[in-house]
This record gives C-alpha cells, structure tokens and sequence, in this order.
DNA sequence: CATAACTTTCAGGAAATTTTGAAAAACGGG
DNA sequence: CCCGTTTTTCAAAATTTCCTGAAAGTTATG
C-alpha cells in the first residue's frame, strides 16, 4: 500500500474508532493526521489536508490540546502557529485515561455512593435490588478506576510484562 | 434519599454515562430501569417509567438484547412479553467488553496490522513516523485486547485480587 | 500606532442521530 | 381460519451534534 493511502485509511479508522467512544470524529481525524506526521502543521495545513473549515480545525485543536493529546509550536521568525501530536502511544493512552477518569468515572462513583444508601426496609425486594446492583456497580467501577490508575503511574514495560507475568501471556503481540 | 428520587438519579447518571461510551442515552436508560427492578418487566411498563414510546422502547430492548444485557421471559398464561437485566455486574462487564472487542479493537486491529506494512522508503521521515506510529498503536491496541480476553475469561474475585496482589492496592475498594 | 497576519468566536445552517406513532406483521387462542 | 392482542417496522419529525464562514479579536512588527 502506498504512503498517502494507509495514511487516508489509518485517519478513517482513528475517525470511527473515536465516534465509538465520545470522541467526534473530527478530532480523531486532526489527532491521526498529526501522529503520523513527522513535523508539526499549521491549521491551514490541517484545514487543507482534512478539508474542513478554519473554524472547526480551530475547536477541535483547542479540544486537544485540552485533552493533553497535542501541543503547540512557535517557529522562530513565524508568525503563525504550528501543532504536533505526542507521538509516545503510551504517553498518549495514559493521558486519555486521566481526563476519562476525571470526565466520566468520578463523577458516576459519586452518584453510586449517594444512592447505595437509599433509606428504605432492606426486606423490600424493590430496596434490596436496588442497592444490590448500586454497591455492585460501584464497587467494580471502584476496582477499575484504581486499576487504571495503577496504569496511569506505570512504566509500559513494567507494566505489561507484570500483567502478563501474572495472567500468563496467551500469545505474542 | 427515597427510593424513587435514588431509581431516578441512577437512571440519570446511567444514561449520561452511556452517552459519552457510544451507547445511547435511552438505551442506558431501559437498561438501567431494568438493573434495579426486581422483576421482569413489560414494553408497556418500560415506556411509562421512562415516557418513552412504543418503537424506541422496543428498538432499545431489542439492542440490549443483542447485546446480551437484557433477557425476554413469557408468563405462563400472559400473551405479552417481559423483560429482565442480567443483575451480576461482572457478567455484565464481561458482555459488554466481549461486544466492544469484537465491534470495535478488532476492526482496528485489522486496519492497523494493514497500513503498517505500507511500502516505501524507510529512510523517508514520512514513512518512518507513519510506520512507528502504526507500529506503536498496534502494540498498545494488541496488548490491551489481549488484557480483555483475560478478564473475560476469568473469574470475578481472582481477577481483582490477582490484579491488586500483583500491582499493591492503592485503597480499599 | 497602524497594519497585516493570524486566531478565536459564534450565529446560523447542515448533518447525523434519535424518537415518534401509525401501520403492518406476527402470534395464539377459540 | 378469524379476531383481538402484542410486537415490529419504518417514514417522517424532533432533537442533538457538528460544521461553516464571516466578523471580531489578538499580536508581532515596522
């Protein structure tokens, strides 16, 4: 496959990908180009190359850079702006993990506490399945919050060959 | 709290949470109504809880179910049908990663095992960035799904307690 | 300061997703 | 079979989300 093509495909797929999983599309698409390009863009560039507007390249770089996921650059002697993607995969994970923690995990755990102690007679099937499924839930979101916190102050390296010491690797990556 | 301001509240912050996880509101919603019922409950009596209509209501449940979140069960003697939510979170989780993996990191995985072998000039920077970037995210994305499989495979308890012996616990959960 | 180069904002419109409700299909006695 | 009941479908409407482009804002420089 020649570069320009798995570069189009690679943006595809990042694109979709990130529509599964809150993330719009156009972000994705801006994050994908600039991981695999080796130099840092201008928004113009980026506007060219994804064809959208001034407008949305600018909320969605703004949104990125919110997310830790991409930085800006001034050129010596350029007016303009130039942005570039952290391009360490691990980096990049770990910092989608602290803004999922601190977006969407926190903020469900503190509801489930509130409303595991619901006031009612325990003998009520009504109460005792409702607080039975709202301690469960919070206690599994409870253990991988903390796991991925685990993740977030780990060593890659470290951190995978422990988990598949543990577990027992099933194949090669 | 009251039962039904903590019912409520839960489905809320349910149906919030799916949101930003590619699942739509409503579906977390039907979802969660059905999580902390204690029995199984009707089309009829889902659309009233929720004030939802008769076709979201049944498109929804029918999504759960291909999910395998949600059950159907027949009354002896009932003509209509009633629905029921899997209550053991872990099963839970465990569908829905057996879902996400098969819908979402395979494809990816696919594309990326692809454009990784784009042909050119390793020499070019262009080449270079766009082949260890694929390369990178390859790893991670492989990796983790490798993870799930794990978890999939495994048994509630000794998963978190192998998890949290191998790592040390932050804090009790 | 004035200007040109660039960035940010935001109201309006476009697109995508979700929901509705009525009609059609399926189902199960009698 | 036929009929009343329940489920499913699906085109159109409502809602939500996203994008555009022009205008306003900012900043470096001569």
């Amino acid at each position: 496959m020649q570069l320009d093509d798995a570069k189009e495909k690679f943006i595809q797929a990042w694109g979709a990908l990130g529509s599964h999983w809150g993330i719009n599309r156009t972000m994705a698409q801006v994050h994908a180009l600039l991981l695999v390009t080796p130099e840092s863009l201008s928004a113009e560039e980026i506007m060219g190359s994804l064809d959208i507007s001034r407008g949305n390249a600018n909320m969605n770089l703004r949104a990125l850079i919110d997310w830790g996921l991409v930085s800006k650059e001034h050129k010596a002697g350029e007016r303009r702006e130039y942005f570039y993607a952290e391009k360490d995969i691990w980096q990049v994970a770990q910092q989608v993990i602290i803004e999922r923690r601190k977006r969407e995990l926190k903020p469900v755990l503190k509801v489930l506490e509130e409303v595991k102690n619901v006031e009612g007679d325990q003998n009520d099937p009504e109460v005792k399945t409702f607080i039975e499924s709202a301690t469960n839930l919070h206690q599994i979101v409870s253990q991988a919050d903390q796991f991925l916190e685990i993740a977030v102050n780990s060593d890659r390296n470290w951190f995978f060959e422990t988990l598949f010491r543990m577990f027992g690797k099933k194949k090669q990556a």
